[in-house]
Parts: C-alpha cells; structure tokens; sequence
DNA sequence: TGGAATCGAGAAAGCGCTTTCTGACGACTC
DNA sequence: GAGTCGTCAGAAAGCGCTTTCTCGATTCCA
C-alpha cells in the first residue's frame, strides 16, 4: 500500500461513481439524493475510512465546531471544576473545547486569543480574574474587537467591566461580605487576609467585600493585616509563614484566604508552625473547589456554584449576543461554615 | 461601520497596494521583499487588525499547530498535573493544545479522536489507562490507522500495548511493588485495596505490583481483600465505607488505594467512621498529586513525575515515529512514606 | 555598452470542501 | 400529445491562503 497523504472527498466520490457535489450531500445529508447513490456514497466513505477535512469544510464556509477556553493555569481545581462545566455544555452542542493556560502571563493570553481568532473559533471564553491594567486592557480589546466584528462569541467568568462583553460573575463581594459577617458571629475580632496580587479584580473585590462586611460590625481591617502574595498554593503557603514570622504575639484570631488554593497552603503552613486549626487559629477559604471537604479540618469557604459558572459562561458563548448591551449572569455564593472555624478562645 | 466578514490577506494586499503573494511574502518572512513594500504590508496589516485565517492556511499545505489531548477527565488532578506538562512542551513548540475530557465513555473516546483527526491536528495524545476490551481497541485502532497514515504523530501516556503507539508509561507496576515492601517493612501483615475498574490497564497493573510485592514476603492478597470501585473520588469514598461495613473486627491494619484522588476520599470516609490514620489505620495512594502533601495526614503515596509524563509524550509526538516499532518511554516512580502511613498498633 | 545572471514582484494554480447554478428527466396539467 | 413544473445529479464557482512559475527590472562581467 503506498504511503497516500489523505483520503479526500473526491476519493469518495469517485470511488462511488457520482460526483463531489452528491458525495458531500449524502455525508451532509443536506438534500435529498437517491436511495442507491447514497448508500454507494456511504459504502464508500466508510470502506476508506473518509474524514472531511475540516479546514476545508470552514473555509467553504461550513461550521466552525471549535470554542477556545483560555485560563489561567489548567491545574488549578478552580479553573479545572469551570472547564468541567464548560466542556459539559460544549459537548452537548456538538462543540470542540481548545483548552489554554496562560500561566498567569497577560501577554500570552493576548497571544492566544490572537490564535483564536485565527482558528475562526465559534467562541472565545475568558476564564478568570482580568488584569486590571490599562494597556493590556487595550491590547485585548483590540484582539476582541476584530474578532467580534467578524461574528465571534465572546464570555467571560469573573472579568473586568472595563472590556464590553458578557459575564458570568460570581457575587465576589457579597460572598465575601457574607463570610465577614459569619466569622464575626462567631466572635472573631482580629483578622489577617491573604490576598493575591491587586491587580487581579478578584482579590480587589474579594478584599473589598470583606473589610465592608467586617465594617457593618465597627471592625476595620488596617491595610497591615493584608499579606499580598501570590494567586497559588505556595502564595498561601508563604504569605501564611510571613503572617507568623511577624507578629508572635497580636496573632489574628482568624485569617481570610482570598482563595481555598491558597487556604490549602496556608494550612500546611500553620500546621508545620505548630499551629492547631481551628483551636489556635480559625480559617477561611473561598470557591470551595471539590478537594477542601476532604481536609481536615475541612476548609469553612464560601461555596461558588463552579461548574454552573462554567455552564453559564458557554451558554452565553452559544445564544451569542442580542442586543448590543453586555449581559452579566450574577451568581451568588453561600458561606459554607465546617471545621476550619470556630470560636475563638483567645 | 458596515458589519463586514472579515478581513482577508486580499484587503491588506490591496490597502497596501501590492500583490496577494508579496503580502503573503511579508507575513510569513517566506523571501525577502523590498524594505518599502515590507513596511507598506505591515503598515496595513496591523491597521486593519489583520488575522490570518489559520484554516485557509491549513488549507493551502501551510502549517497545523494544534494538538488534541484526550484525558478521562479535565478535573482530575492526575490529569491536571499531565496536562501541565503537555502545555508547557507544546507552548515552547508553538503549538496550540485541545484538551477533551471523555468522562470515561470509550465512545466518546473514539469520536474524539475522529473529530482530531477532521482538524488535522498535528499530534493526538492519549492520556490515561486505556479500556481492556476488545472492540474498543478496534473502533479506535481504525480511527488511528489512517490518521497515522495520513501523517498525524500519536503518542499516549499510560496505555494498552494492544494500540502500537508510542507511549510513555509509568511503572505502576514495580511502583506499586515497592510500595508494598514499604509497607511490609512498616510491619503490616493485613491488607485491602480499593481498586478501580479492571478495564482500566492502570488498575490491573497497579493490583498485580501490590500483589507481587506482598507476595514476596509471604502474604497473599485474597480477592476478597480487593474492593473494585469507580476510579474517582466518591468512589474511594464508597469503597472505604463498604469496607469498614463488611468486616467490622477483622479490619486490615493497611489500605492501599490504586489512586491518590481515591485515597482522598478513602480517608474522610475512614475520619467519618471514627477512624484514626494512621493510628486506627494506614492509608497509601499512588500518583503524588500535588495535593496530597497538603492533607492531615500527609499521604503516602508513590510519586510520579506527571508533568514530565505529559512533557515526554509530547515530545514523543513532536519527534515523529522514527523506525516502525513503536517507542516506550518508562518512567520508574517512587515511594514516598508521609503521616498517613505508620507502624500497626494491632 | 551588450548580454548573461540575479533578484524580486505578480499571476495563477491549487488545497478540499460547500453551495449555488444548470440542465436532464419524468410527472403533471389542459 | 404538447407544454409546464418539480426533482435531483452534476458542473463550477468560490472560501483565503501558500507556492510555484513567469517575467520584468537590476546588477555584473566581459
């Protein structure tokens, strides 16, 4: 058998004694063919084993079945639960879902919506907190904008308002305004907060919503209970060991992961310090990714509906826009109180 | 603004008032061109926000920069961490990664591959224990056939030897034999593993180690000491709960999960029963997901280098097929004794 | 200064498919 | 039985790009 590059179309076709135009109608089942011809057609296509090529199928102005996802890191169990539930939805209609992770690196993410939109993707998704950065801001519309132009779905999850399209937003704020106020019934007067790099509109919102929600209480969070560090386990890890390293004695009663990722580090940290959670010292997370039920304690967090953000987001993808205005999808979330808090004893 | 298409090579070449072809020259660096017609092209491109349409370009014999990745299950931290390495690779190599996810349905599998194989994709990779079942391996073996034949690379991580692909494979078996001498050494005598399904190559290779590895110092695992459960983990969760159920007195001193994300659940399940790890009971995994460090206790587990798992498969398919043998990457795994494990008390 | 050798730009031929547009052919109507 | 539709298969025109192939314009050597 020689080595043949591709079986084509026009190799079915021939193969089945009609022509391309009846061949691609059969596999299509566009219009109505011939009960014979179309079983030849079929007969052959199957004997060779035919893919249609589906460059060429959009090229000829055929479907584009492909949605581009971009995140920021595919490990993290946060983007891993969104993308569970945006692959549900894709697969329902028929979509192919090109996953990317940009490592947190603004530039890339431009790239790779520059490749997206090349690809002529269906749908474009942004997963994750935006930069809150002028420039890249810019940089993005510009990629967007084009590809909109050209008739591409845009949706994001947990965005930045300054770009104009559809979004799917947690209640960032009031779920954290909410867990503020749990953890001040518990008692808890002294706080510390781990928060990521401020650039992301999550930990602003995030950080917003619970200094707003300790302040209906009279407790005012200074900016020197406020560890920034970085968006991932180790950030916690780290941010959590600083936190301790500075001030052995005015311990807070109860520290705020901006996120459970980095409650999990944060965790490991305290435990390796001697600390006893949540005797010592009470903690929080936030998402309530699938894994922290599993820890022990396990994690008290506020619980966001991940894999419906993801669903909500691809819906938005595929109903495209109405109107010209951005629709926002506003989820909320719930405080999930379990192990990791309790009243303080000092 | 009229709502037009798109912006095609023709309008840049045209806005810059040359030919097609010198356009093309310019964008792709393909010959050189006079400096003033280079920046004439430029100039336009960038002013119109030109985007090449990457499937003309496919088209045209140009180039195909994405890769399929078909994994089980995106959420999986297993998968998570591979996926990872597969990024890394294929984003130094300029490639685009579409990542699916099955939910374990071999069907699904299947049309996965053949909707690849429709896009040309440069590479497939097959992440993940295959299914041990005879018409599944055909179904797929003739979707991989004539993709092959049609120059597409295939290269799978932790595979059937029965599909001839290049594959990197994880020592699950030695792995798991030297976990249970570890665990012998400890001093445990009685044991029981929650396996998953034995479709799974992972499964039965993982059970054999074990199984071998006891057995060299004398103990013999019953079938009755095997638990068969889904491979996630709810179903370790499950599996532990059936466990303690069944035999209330004559417990094992030891469990081994086939899987860290099972022992996950296997351990909260244990904590609910009012069991003590590793006191009451020691609990191993396999994989080292990053996670697992982070739990109290520590799991022990046998860690695999699953980015480099991802990383090597990828290029694997990046390096073509040389000769006609298919080519085995085996990377060897490594015991790694944390808190979940101690000496039995009983 | 003439002719060969060189260089670079444009014309045009596909890549594999979808989709009008054409044109047979048989089934109708009056 | 002549004319009119309605069907359905085939021919052909792109979709947007890359890449020969071609040919005019330079440059260089004799």
């Amino acid at each position: 058998m020689k080595a043949r590059p591709h079986v084509t179309l026009e190799d079915v076709a021939r193969s089945a004694n009609v022509s391309l135009a009846t061949a691609s109608r059969v596999l299509n089942g566009t219009a109505s063919v011939r009960a014979d011809l179309r079983e030849r057609v079929s007969a052959a296509a199957a004997e060779l084993a035919y893919a249609p090529n589906a460059h060429a199928q959009a090229l000829a102005g055929g479907t584009h079945r492909t949605v581009g996802v971009i995140c920021h890191d595919v490990g993290d169990p946060y983007f891993a639960a969104i993308a569970g539930g945006v692959m549900r939805v894709a697969t329902d209609n028929g979509l192919l879902v090109m996953l990317a992770g940009t490592f947190r690196d603004p530039d890339r993410e431009v790239a790779y919506v520059s490749t997206l939109r090349a690809q002529r993707a269906a749908a474009i998704l942004l997963i994750g907190s935006a930069f809150e950065d002028r420039a890249w801001e810019r940089a993005m519309a510009a990629e967007l904008e084009p590809y909109r132009r050209g008739g591409g779905q845009v949706a994001a999850v947990s965005r930045h308002r300054g770009l104009k399209i559809d979004t799917v937003q947690p209640d960032n704020k009031g779920g954290a305004a909410a867990l503020a106020k749990a953890l001040v019934g518990l008692g808890h007067k002294r706080f510390a907060v781990l928060a990521g790099p401020r650039q992301l509109s999550t930990v602003v919102d995030r950080l917003a919503g619970f200094s707003d929600g300790l302040a209906e209480h009279g407790i005012t969070l200074h900016e020197d209970d406020v560890v920034e560090t970085a968006f991932t386990r180790d950030g916690g890890y780290d941010a959590a060991k600083r936190l301790l390293a500075g001030r052995k004695r005015k311990l807070p009663t109860c520290v705020f992961a901006v996120t459970d990722v980095m409650a999990i580090g944060a965790l490991t940290a305290l435990r390796e310090e001697g600390l006893s959670v949540p005797d010592d010292i009470s903690i929080a997370g936030f998402d309530d990714i699938p894994v922290v039920r599993d820890l022990a304690p396990a994690l008290t967090t506020v619980r966001l509906p991940l894999e419906e953000l993801g669903e909500r987001a691809m819906d938005l993808a595929i109903k495209g826009a109405g109107g010209t205005r951005p629709r926002t999808v506003r989820l909320s979330g719930e405080v999930v109180l379990r192990e990791s808090t309790a009243r303080p004893k000092r």
